[in-house]
Parts: structure tokens; C-alpha cells; sequence
DNA sequence: TATGAATGAGAGTTCATTCAT
DNA sequence: GATGAATGAACTCTCATTCAT
């Protein structure tokens, strides 16, 4: 049912353009509220054929996760391919991370909405669980690749267990994009950002009082 | 949403044993997938008599999310009580927020799932999103006091923010919470407390390899 | 059930300010959709105190009916006692039957939504089928004994029946009713009365270029 | 109300047949008392069906009013077609007007009781009124076309004006049909066409004396 | 391959009624 | 006598799914 395979290049445009639909509508309505005739109206696509396409509105939903996460991922590391210095990678990284949460409307904060929902639905779904923990990994191994380099470049303190650190950052992502996502006065999007890198900083042992000078404006 | 019966009226009888009723079936099957007939099974009270009570199916989720976050937090307050070390309150604090999220089984780390449950549901519910937001609060206050005391005591550095602390520690809790209750193998369960109290230590200075010699092996 | 008797005056007070709420929702809601959560609302008794009184919903209903019909009969039958001619005695009974007609808001034209409420119900209520038929007779009677003293007096056709008179007359008024309630500009309710009137005269035989020279002028 | 289907869409198809039966039930039970578990018996199309079919039970109840009334409309212009005098067109259409309303059982009277219920719907659906104002009208249009041709033709008084005699003559077959409908002994249904035209023969000046012989027995 | 038509299952909600006070 | 609490019954509506084309 799940894998049902769709033949011809139309189809695969197709399915791409409702996977990107079912993601918004999901994001906006959650995910067990997200109707095939919601996808349908979003897309363009008559119900039966999202049937035909997915075989049942739980693997459409799992198709859009999948989907999803796979993108979003892609474009990180095409963004973390041009950056040398680690702590600029870790900076990048947490950039995308929390810049998914921010935006409480139904246009902004899509991904962090989504992302809530992918966790919220993997408890349930078995298959939707192994997306989610790969997808927890690779965000784990982008910076536990970055803060072995720094480490080995002197950047940071020498003592670092790389794998515990991106454990602990992937954990300061989630956990403060929540509040972000629900508009806590207490986390103020704009500060997020510098919260969370003031904590991973601690945990590398990065100095940053020397470091700072070629810090975003954004922060 | 419209005829909310004002907290209170009907409120403190016997419906607290529907509305743990209510929590565990939320915790099972998810806040949207929890129907009347769940939970009037669960508890034996009739479906008719549960909208008598709370007048809509969402009003009964808000109450019981209400309900299950105060009582946590009630009991949490306790057992705080009669700790008198900073380090020792933060263990404490710790050890209970990631314990509601160990145990995947329907059985365990209900706390955890349903405090995703309210997560997912406070984006698009005004009045449980005060409520979690309060709730927040709550918890970084019971943190930020610590850290407050601790610094005080010369037990953490001089120079930390305790509402800082507080919020990269809650955030941490919620971030490895997540894996935690997805069976996340890069985060066991028994690990996950040492590696939010290491993460911790570093954001307040706190020199755990002299303060706290009986610590578990892992940190 | 229904007539359950009520004891003291005041119940007996309350029990008519009821029924005149009573009649005033079914006016606007219909019988149908009269609940007795509306005429609670409508009349500040307890819903248990309004099945106390009546028994059933449907015993309320009918005796708001009742109550609605007798009291508008016994108006104009006082209307009716200081007029002489028995022209005059029509166009009164004329005035008075339509006029429950126009006003097609919740407040006016209730007579005649009650008295269209009425007939549906009596089509499948034997009990309110005596009170409408027993109801008609008596406008019946008032025409009839206007049209007999006319005739005996010279104004109207000696030829003509006035009991027949009398039953052409009452169907004008519910007849013409219909379109003045529903608004139908092909009958506005300022010109109903004269439409009336005039098929009257002609029934009657009354020559009413000559005998009322004062009439409206769109007649 | 919001999405009603667009009349005409799947309109003509094989819903007539569910539309008799709806009309009867409507008939029998009166429309606020017309389930879709009654028309899915009557007619033996699931209820799930109906609602596809109609969109609301509302729409259904309208779609059934609006298919009565163009039916009999429609028969009686076919039956008027090859009636060339004019009193002898008022005769049919008084005939027919009547005949929907004699016969208080479940079966006979079918076409008056719909025509209250569809009165008395009408008053709070602005859809409806529209169909029942236009079928007035209709009915009217008739009527005093037949009177007009009468005039021409030097049956009736010349100085009669047919559009207030049209909107006098649909009163008096609504207004004796209500007492017909309800079995009023005053007037009993053998009776009531012979009323009602001899005070149509008044209201346009027909000297029946003379026209009599052509009658049939039955007036 | 793709889609409109049709339908069964299940949910929330309303409401009259029963019961205990 | 009067009323609040509680509950069973019934109804409309939504929605995923099946079927035929």
C-alpha cells in the first residue's frame, strides 16, 4: 500500500507538489486533523487519486513527513558545505533549527509545526518512528561533526565528548523551539537563537568574548 | 469553546477520577484520537453525563490536560520541599521531568506523551497555550530559584542569569524527553538524566567531580 | 398529564406568564423547534419546573395554543361589543384578523405565526384539532351573526346565507394571511384589508360606494 | 445552508423518485418531524446516499417542496390546456386546488398538508419563500388569466379587476383547504368546491343561473 | 491510470425525561 | 411543590473507503 510505486515523471511532479500541499496542511491543521479533502482542496488533486497515489490518508501523512524532513535536511547541508569554522557550522545549524519554529501563523513556523507533529505521530506509527530517529541522527551527526572539528582545531576544550554534545544541542533545538513555536513571551524568537548558542558554547568550551567580532547581525 | 462552564462549578466533585481517566487515555491515543466513548469507557461514566460535564469533547481535553499539569507539578513542589542542596534540587527537578517520559509502553511515561499531547494542542488551542505557557513559567521558576540559591551559596558560578539557566534547562528537559519517549537508541532512558545534569553543571559551573563523588558512572 | 392542576395563585400566575413565553417562541422558532430550554430562557423557569407544570412538551405547546387562541377571541369579542352596524362589525373583525398577520419579524405578526403553527399541529394533534376547529367555529359565529343582522337590517342581499357567508369570510382571512405573513409583495399588508373587504361586500351584497364614503382609497 | 448544492447539478438524475418520497413523508410526519431514517425507508436509498444526494436535510425538505409544487403546477396547466371557457377554467383550477386537500388520512390530502407544511417552512427560509411566492404567483397568473378571458368574452361583470380577483380566489382555496384538511364539519370536503365558487361567481359577476346546465352534478 | 459515485461506520451534540432532594 | 443532576435515545453530519468506469 505504502510504497505503491508511481510510474511516469507527471506522476512523480505530481506527487511531490501534493507531498509540499499535505505539509502545509498539516502544519496548519495538525496532523490528525488533515482530511484527504483537505489535501485535495490545498493540491488540486481529486480524493480518489490521493488515494490511488497513497493507498490511505495515515501513508500520505507519513509520505509528507518523510518528504519533509528529507528536504529540509538536504538544504542544510548544501548550507553547511561553504562554512570552514565549526563554530560557524554550529551557528548555521542552529539558525535553520530554530528558524523553522519561529512565526506562529499558519505560513510561518511550518516546519517546526510539522516537526511537532512528526513526533506526535511517530509515537503511534511505527514506521513514521524510524524516519524521525534517522532524521534525529543526522541532525546529530552534522554537529558532532563540527564540534570534533573544532576540537580538533583548538576551538574548543579538549575534554568534549562530541556525541554527547550533539545530543545535547539537537535536545536545546527542540526544546526551546517549542515555546517559540508557542509564542512564550519568556523565549522571544529573536533571542532564541542567542540562547541556545550561549548554551552550546558552554558545553564546547568555546570562548567567545574573541570569537565574537564576526558574529551576524542578526543576533 | 463558546459556553465554557466557568472552572470551578462543577469543577473539584468527583470528576477528578474521569479526568485522570481522561489523561491516560490522551496519553494512549492522542489528544485528537481520544473519543467520548474512550474515555466514558475508562472512567464508566456515560457519554451523555461527560458532555454534561464538561459540554464539549475539547473542553474535557483542556480539563484534563489542565488537571494532570497541576497535579505534577503540585506533587513536584513537594518533593522539592525538603531538599536543601541547589545541585540537589536541580537533580531532583530533572529526575522527575524526564521520568514522565521513560517507559513507552502505554502503561509508562504517560506524563511525557501527554505533555506532548498539550504541546501539539496548545498551537491551536488559545486557552490550553495560556496554560502550558503557565506551566512553563512554573518550571523555570522552581529551576530559576535554584540556580539563584546555588549562586548565592558560591556553589555555581558568580557570573550565570538564573532565568537563562532556566530556560536552556527546561528546554533541554523537553528536547531529550522527545527521543526518550520515542525509544530513541542514541538516548536511553537511563542515560538521559546524566546527560541533561552533565549539559546542566556546564551551564551553571557547578564542579560535579568534587561536589558529587557518588555519581552514577555515566556522566 | 395535562391538566395537571395547579394549586395557588401565583402558580397559577406563573403558569400564564409561561404560556405567553410560550407562545411567543413558538411564534418565532415554530412548534416544532420549541424546546423547553427556550421557553426556560424565554420565561426564567427551571426546564424540571416547566415538565412539572405541563407534563410534556407537547401538553405545553397545546396549551399555549389554546391559551394564544382564547385570549385573542375574548379581545374581540370586547372589540366587537360597542359597534352597532354590522358592516363595521366585519371590517373590525377584518382588521383584527389580519392584523395578526402583518409584521414579518419576530416581534409582529406573531398572532398569525401561531395561528399557522397551530393548523400544522392540528393536523396530527387530535386534542388541538377540537381547540382550532371549536376556534374557527367561533369566528364563524361573530361573522355570521353580523351578516344575519345586516340582512335583517337592509344593508346586505337578502339572498344571502350567512353561514356560507361566514365560511367564505374566515378562509379569505387565513387565505390572505399567508401571503402577509411570508411578505408577498403581490398582497402588501397595507392593501390586505381592503382586498378583504372588498370580496366581503361583494359576498354580502353591501353597496359600499354609498353606505361608506370615508373608506381608504386603494380599495 | 452555506454549500447547497447547485440546483441543477445532480438534479435530474434518478433523485425524483426519492424526492415523492420524501414529499410524502413530509406530508404524513410534517417537515420538521422528517428524518433521513424515514426517507431512506420510504424510498430505500441508505441515508449516508441522501445526504450525498441534498447536501442537509434542509436542502432535502426544500428540494422536495420545490419538486411537489412544480409537479402539480405543471399538471394543471396540461389539464387547463384544453379548457376553452372561462368560468370552466375556474371550475378545474378550483377542482384541482381542493383536491390536494381532502382526505385527512395518510395517503389522500397529500398535496394540501404539503402545501401548510411548505407555508409554514417557508416562514423562516428564505429559499423556500421565494419557491412558495413564485408559486403563488403562478397560481395566480392562471387565474386571472382565465378571469380576464371571461371579461373579454362578456362572462363577467366588466368592471372587475382579475389580478384582485386572482389573489381573492388563491385565498379562498387556501383558506377553505385549512378547515378541509383539518375535517372541520362546517365544512365538509363535498361542499367546499361548490363554496368556494359560489363566491368566485360573486367576486367576477358570473350568472351561474344561466351558465348552470352545463355543470357537473357533483358542484 | 485516474476519478466520480455511492455508502457504511462512527462521532459529537441535542433534548426530553427520570430521579433524588 | 419545585428543581438540579444525570442519562438514554436519536439525529445530523463527516469521512475514509469501495466500486464502476
Amino acid at each position: 500500500m505504502s510504497d505503491r510505486p508511481i510510474s511516469g515523471r507527471r506522476a512523480g511532479r505530481d506527487r511531490t507538489d501534493v507531498l509540499v500541499a499535505a505539509a502545509q496542511v498539516i502544519a496548519e491543521r495538525g496532523a490528525e486533523a488533515t482530511r484527504f479533502t483537505d489535501v485535495s482542496a490545498a493540491s488540486g488533486v481529486p480524493v480518489s487519486s490521493l488515494q490511488y497515489y497513497f493507498g490511505s490518508r495515515e501513508d500520505m501523512l507519513v509520505a509528507a513527513f518523510r518528504h519533509s524532513s528529507q528536504t529540509e535536511l538536504d538544504q542544510l547541508r548544501g548550507q553547511l558545505a561553504g562554512i570552514g569554522s565549526a563554530w560557524a557550522r554550529l551557528e548555521r545549524v542552529t539558525e535553520v533549527a530554530l528558524g523553522g519554529f519561529a512565526g506562529s501563523g499558519a505560513t510561518g513556523g511550518g516546519a517546526g509545526r510539522l516537526w511537532v507533529e512528526s513526533w506526535r505521530f511517530a509515537l503511534r506509527d511505527a514506521e513514521l518512528r524510524e524516519d524521525v530517529l534517522a532524521d534525529n541522527a543526522a541532525w546529530r551527526a552534522l554537529i558532532a561533526e563540527a564540534v570534533a572539528t573544532g576540537v580538533a582545531a583548538g576551538d574548543f576544550s579538549a575534554s568534549v565528548d562530541p556525541a554527547q554534545v550533539a545530543v545535547q544541542t539537537v535536545a536545546l533545538f527542540d526544546g526551546i523551539g517549542l515555546p517559540v513555536a508557542l509564542g512564550d513571551p519568556s523565549v522571544p524568537p529573536r533571542s532564541a537563537v542567542a540562547v541556545v548558542l550561549d548554551a552550546v558554547a558552554r558545553l564546547v568550551g568555546h570562548d567567545r568574548t574573541i570569537a565574537k567580532p564576526r558574529r551576524r547581525a542578526r543576533a
